[in-house]
DNA sequence: TACTGTCAACGAAAATCTTCGTAGTTGAGC
DNA sequence: GCTCAACTACGAAGATTTTCGTTGACAGTA
């Protein structure tokens, strides 16, 4: 029963979406090899999860062949928007600004990484006019 | 028996967080009066909340008043460090570039802020030499 | 057909998070 | 001392998340 609004993903679900981002649509053993690497687990533990976010909507099956194919649903960009907005809400009182100043100067960030951030300000004050 | 490594705040955590954020030291009346308005909820529950959180090391308690008094551990800042750097890691590949970039698209910025974000970088930059 | 290996489905157990009812303690006022 | 109101402690129930064992289905091969 796929619902409407998607729900926050959890931990467990979140990897298994960074492994479909990376590889695109991928077969339960794909993903398990993936994710027994990074953590030991067994097959029907990624097959289980991999069920519960179909019924919740966070993943698309292919069940054509055998071997069943997942997708994620939303593109990733939209993924993390969605994370990060609700990171917002949840503690930093909707503030954008303080979101990025804690962003920035809690994390070492590249050369190239600032120019590009300064490139997308720039953009934006321009669009602002 | 507190830990060392203090975990991740729940959602229901966090709440709570929040209104010691605002106010400083605060009694359990004090709190649940506030967590009540935005949710209705039990005395209890927002006691049984602070007793786990007291347990997991997110809060200190003062039991020397009858009414015991309960404060952050962390400052406000570095709980959301944490928060930023776990996301960090789960969802953008440790790039805080680009979950600088999501943010800012994605939420719209005050001129202000864009301002003292730009601020920010140039200070960076300075620094970096 | 019988055997083998791979697969999805299912349910239950384990772990964690959240809520709440009950009980016992303490302090203030009589 | 006794009673009442406010408080904390405790444990259990409910909800959600995560893990895993078992089962049955299916496809290929002899």
């Amino acid at each position: 029963m796929p619902k409407q609004i998607l729900p926050r993903p959890t931990d467990a679900e979140l990897e298994i979406l960074n492994v479909l981002y990376r590889r695109g649509p991928s077969t339960v053993r794909e993903i398990y090899h993936i994710i027994n690497k990074q953590k030991p687990t067994v097959y029907t533990t990624v097959l289980k999860m991999l069920q519960i976010m179909t019924d919740k909507g966070l993943v698309k099956r292919d069940d054509r062949d055998r071997a069943h194919s997942y997708e994620a649903r939303l593109p990733q960009e939209q993924t993390q928007r969605q994370l990060l907005n609700d990171l917002l809400k949840r503690a930093f009182e909707g503030s954008a600004a303080k979101l990025v100043m804690q962003a920035l100067s809690s994390k070492k960030t590249s050369a190239e990484d600032l120019a590009q951030i300064r490139a997308l300000l720039d953009k934006m004050e321009r669009n602002r006019k």
